[in-house]
DNA sequence: ATTTGATAGTTACCTAAGCTAACTATTAGC
DNA sequence: GCTAATAGTTAGCTTAGGTAACTATCAAAT
């Protein structure tokens, strides 16, 4: 078998497998997968608007509309008022913060087991190699 | 930032970015991804009952019921007949078999394309890794 | 041989999370 | 100022996952 196949074969149980767990994980704190992956970004991206998400996570913006309602309305989101009133540009509430640090304790946890027994080197070389992978990917996508 | 938590954030936004581009190019056939992962499961295995693909993709029998039903009413699939009158056990039908060869180049296309600049040792290498992170999920479900 | 328990599959129903199409409200460019 | 483009929303569809409860068949124990 060639070994592109086996390659994307192994990635897509990994990752069925890995969102199974994940699931399990936030299902504890009411949370799912979509709405743990804007959570991330604004932890690590401060604020943002709804097209950057849609962008970011490569979604259309209904989707990402519906999921920001949900936050907001368990209160984990707050606005950010800007200039441009057309967008809508959104950050972690307090309680979202908590919440974050909470879930992320124990994501890491997951995580963390399941890259034991992978050295940190061969972790940041497989990230470096999966961010080229992706970067074929959004080269696709050009005509946007 | 922990490099867990770079490798996973890079390996999710890959996954999305492939099922993606996966969905174009299946769609011009009128697949979908749930579809032709059972598809690939038996072009590398035979057969399988629906037990068996279940086990197989992590999901539950009801999920595996309905594409098997969807696939067998396109006419992809055709029963085995055993001796346990309980299983169902189910093979590509010819039309199933041809689709199969005509998409596989497609995805090989696509998988290829997005390995392109990534040296088969690496690729063999990252699959290993792949491997064993996948059998440390498995076997913290170990009570099945 | 019969009963009991496990296993394979199905049915009905719920939910998350993607999509498109069509819309409003703003802003930017000419 | 008018026109284009952009941000976001609404409505409605679909895939694909999940549980619970069921039937049919088989295996094992008594």
């Amino acid at each position: 078998m060639k070994s592109s196949q086996e390659f994307f074969q192994q990635f897509v149980l990994l990752y069925r497998s890995f969102e199974h767990h994940l699931n399990d994980v936030l299902n504890d704190y009411g949370l799912y997968r979509a709405q743990w992956s804007i959570l991330h970004y604004l932890a690590k991206n401060e604020s943002a608007t709804l097209v950057e998400l849609a962008h970011y996570l490569r979604v259309e913006k209904p989707t990402i509309t519906r999921t920001i309602t949900r936050l907001e309305n368990i209160g984990y989101l707050s606005h950010v008022p800007g200039k441009d009133r057309r967008e809508k540009r959104v950050e972690m509430s307090e309680s979202g913060a908590t919440l974050y640090v909470e879930v992320r304790k124990a994501v890491d946890l997951l995580e963390e087991g399941i890259l034991s027994g992978i050295s940190v080197e061969q972790q940041q070389e497989t990230t470096r190699i999966m961010k080229q992978m992706h970067h074929h990917l959004i080269s696709k996508e050009q005509p946007l």
